[in-house]
DNA sequence: AAAATGATCAAG
DNA sequence: TTGATCATTTTA
């Protein structure tokens, strides 16, 4: 697979999370891969943006990895149940990154039910099977992708991200974030961008 | 519309 | 030490 190297994340959040799309997010576990293709991600642009964990330079145990090098993964836990997973990106003491929101199952989908479900794949519904990886915590949960993936080093063979190999060309939507109502300004900056029609683009 | 649910963080 | 918050999801 084409991995994609440190220096493609070593720009801005924005302009990394469109390149985002159409690119392959892929997990490994004990029974081989998972696969989504990425459909929907948010841009987090460092100490000036309200919506950003590290807005005014605040620098704590969770989002300390945004403050590192680009390239590794930050996933914290939200709301007490559920795990988000974002890129970081830009440079050392730049701590932007990219909040991955969607991603279309391309491979691995049984075990991706399980992790989800706890049920197999046969016996989901067609509205459980967009329900899968259509949202930041869904595709958490069904890639298994939790804490212990904090700090992980996007450029090795464990959790990255890919070229995909059956690209098609797609439009780019740009929007508003979502749930960032406390951000103030920011919270109308249109730094959410998603696959046009892309039928795992959480909901509107 | 509102509950579920607990780590995280800033204040005291 | 404590209480409010929260880049969500589910259920009703």
């Amino acid at each position: 697979m084409d991995i994609l190297e440190r220096n493609f994340y070593r720009r801005s959040s924005i302009q990394v999370s469109k390149e985002l799309l159409g690119k392959l997010l892929v997990r490994k576990n004990d029974n081989g891969l998972l696969i989504g293709k990425i459909v929907e991600v948010e841009a987090y642009m460092g100490t000036i943006d309200k919506a950003a964990h590290s807005y005014g330079g605040k620098i704590t145990k969770r989002n300390k990895v945004m403050y590192g090098d680009a390239g590794y993964a930050y996933v914290y836990m939200i709301y007490g149940m559920y795990y988000c997973m974002n890129v970081v990106t830009s440079c050392i003491n730049n701590p932007e990154a990219v909040l991955i929101r969607a991603v279309e199952p391309l491979y691995g989908l049984e075990d991706m039910s399980k992790f989800r479900y706890g049920r197999e794949f046969n016996a989901l519904t067609k509205k459980e099977i967009i329900n899968l990886t259509n949202g930041p915590g869904k595709l958490c949960k069904a890639m298994n992708i939790n804490k212990e993936n904090n700090e992980e080093n996007l450029c090795s063979d464990e959790l990255f991200i890919a070229e995909d190999p059956n690209r098609q060309d797609f439009d780019i939507v740009e929007s508003k974030r979502i749930n960032i109502d406390y951000a103030e300004e920011a919270k109308d900056f249109l730094w959410r961008f998603y696959i046009k029609d892309n039928p795992y683009v959480s909901k509107k």
